[in-house]
DNA sequence: CTTATATTTAACCAAATGGTTTATTAACCA
DNA sequence: TGGTTAATAAACCATTTGGTTAAATATAAG
């Protein structure tokens, strides 16, 4: 799979989008991460979670002790959200392209060129 | 599963991204959308790729005929996209109180209060 | 009425996902 | 040394995902 997939696939899940959003508030060990979830789930599900987000690139973990650090990195994030720009970026030079269209067909010129040709 | 997780996980495949950038060029139908694909997969498997898009809510489909004419639907990659800034906002915001934090300790008072207490 | 075109549905399959429980590893503490 | 804590690994299971082929549906066109 291509990386894009990997974190837009990361993301795709509420409970590893909390838990990026406490690392926002800065880093923190599985334990303390896994604190909100352990009504819901198990602790190696917690450990699941983290492993999808460390592959996405989205944390990196560090030891210390017993203990796993993790951090946030933005790089795969600001892939995203890259994707997302271009792609409106993208969308709104087609909508520009059909705002020139329609003040062309407003001022009544030669119809040239037909849509959809084969249909109906 | 919550609409920004179905989103996200819209968004997580090339084959469905590409479909939403032929998109955004202007509405299409499936066979034109499928042609860039054919030599890769089925029709059907094009059919359920739309299916997912439209179930996050990402195109909407209106029938032509025999033809479905999909057209791209603008609020769900809003929704993903909001996420992603508020996300950076509240990561810049804790950016901003590790700088007080720094700039705190850099010039020397009392240090009250240690992290981690129980590590180490 | 028959045939061709566009698309979807059904039934099936392999692999990935998200969870579980039990066991293991690693480091600290007393 | 032995016990406790933090985290991961292993083995397992149900559901979802992404694909297939073959059949069905709907409309258009001879």
């Amino acid at each position: 799979m291509d990386h894009l997939s990997i974190v837009f696939s990361a993301l795709s899940d509420p409970t590893r989008r909390a838990m990026l959003a406490h690392l926002s508030r800065g880093e923190a060990n599985v334990g303390d991460l896994a604190k909100p979830f352990l009504k819901n789930m198990s602790l190696p599900a917690v450990t699941k979670h983290l492993k999808v987000l460390e592959k996405a690139g989205l944390i990196t973990k560090t030891a210390d002790a017993q203990y796993r650090s993790c951090r946030l990195n933005s790089e795969p994030l600001k892939e995203a959200n890259d994707w997302i720009e271009d792609f409106k970026a993208m969308w709104e030079e087609s909508f520009d392209r059909l705002d020139e269209y329609l003040k062309e067909i407003q001022a009544p010129k030669k119809n040239k060129g037909k849509k959809h040709g084969k249909r109906k």
